[in-house]
DNA sequence: GTCTATAGTCGGATAGAC
DNA sequence: GTCTATCCGACTATAGAC
């Protein structure tokens, strides 16, 4: 926990929501988690609410810019996968994503909260977008089904299961693995491209719906 | 908000935390919303988190059997995502997966929470499982994928949904949509049989990962 | 079973010395 | 910018009258 105040405070704040939860994220536990003076959060951000909304900009920024590389080198289905897991899986460690979704439960309730957890999650959403894009952009699929909305799709099934996750490790394993599973299928039905033409064909001809 | 005192604080419970999130669920607030006296909380319950927690199995119980007959009756997938929109939408307006959401996420920093938690989540797991099973458990893709995995990758994608929706509606929107198209496809696929058919022996010959 | 009253704790926020 | 000290409200939980 080094560097100015200010960001010890960012950094105390995202600790805090990750060990105590949103609810118990008080100016106190935070400013404790910091190593600095609790007066100190109203003079710098004014309100809890206001280091909070902060901090989950901050926090995603900088695990977002963690990943943009590894992002960027994706060109296939299979490789958005296994970068899906292992993403989780240091996140879960990290317990970022966990704070995502304690501020996407606290800003049910709080309003303030709500533009700053939507930015926040927004970064992810954007990085998995135009993954999608690249890889699933000159195929078929984007003619018949949104892009953007299944980056947020896949993105808010991260944040579900995580909460999950935390009450029930072995059935999140258990989604894990079906997901894992039912994705694998997916890819192979985009290797074998002569079955992706003839699904096309018959959504052509579907289309009534 | 009839009934004996303990059921008004299981419903003033359910009520204040889809109103005012777990953060804002106290003893004072509950009993308010149930309109009986604070210190009734602690004769019947014990504490504030043993309500919460028998209110969550409650609430679970309660919306489960109303949707009970639904399930049953489903026999395509087609079926199954139409009753998973309009749960959704039902749900949506009465607030009952927000409280599951809510918990989820108070369930992450308390441990008292959890079981309950879990407990709550796991009847609607339960449902949708037995539908998959009736619906998929004769198709190949029971062969490669676990079917409880799916139906808990599925109750929580929804809770992620629900999370997100309270945040950005048009967002989660756009992430249903996706998914219905996604479905859609999926749909298709299972009617074409050949497709199916093909696709399985395709996994045969590749299950080497 | 239900009420009032209250002890004791914790939290947000500010004033003012340094 | 940082600290101490403090006000005040809200909270959990209990004691005791009814």
């Amino acid at each position: 926990m080094a560097g100015d105040t200010r960001s010890r405070l960012l950094e105390g704040a995202l600790e805090t929501v990750r060990t105590h939860g949103i609810a118990g994220a008080s100016a106190r536990s935070i400013a404790a988690a910091a190593g600095v003076n609790q007066a100190l959060v109203f003079y710098h951000f004014g309100s809890v609410d206001e280091l909070l909304a902060e901090a989950v900009r901050h926090g995603a920024q900088q695990r977002v810019l963690v990943y943009r590389d590894r992002f960027d080198s994706i060109t296939s289905l299979r490789e958005l996968l296994d970068l899906g897991w292992s993403l989780h899986a240091d996140e879960r460690a990290a317990g970022n994503l966990a704070v995502l979704a304690q501020m996407l439960a606290g800003a049910q309730a709080d309003p303030r909260l709500r533009t700053a957890t939507a930015a926040g999650l927004g970064l992810w959403v954007a990085e998995i977008e135009a993954v999608l894009h690249r890889i699933l952009g000159s195929t078929q699929i984007a003619d018949f089904v949104d892009i953007g909305g299944l980056a947020r799709a896949i993105a808010t099934a991260f944040i579900g299961l995580e909460l999950y996750d935390g009450v029930d490790t072995d059935g999140a394993g258990r989604a894990m693995s079906a997901l894992e599973q039912l994705a694998t299928l997916a890819t192979m039905l985009e290797d074998a491209s002569p079955l992706a033409g003839k699904t096309a064909r018959y959504l052509g001809r579907c289309e009534g719906r």
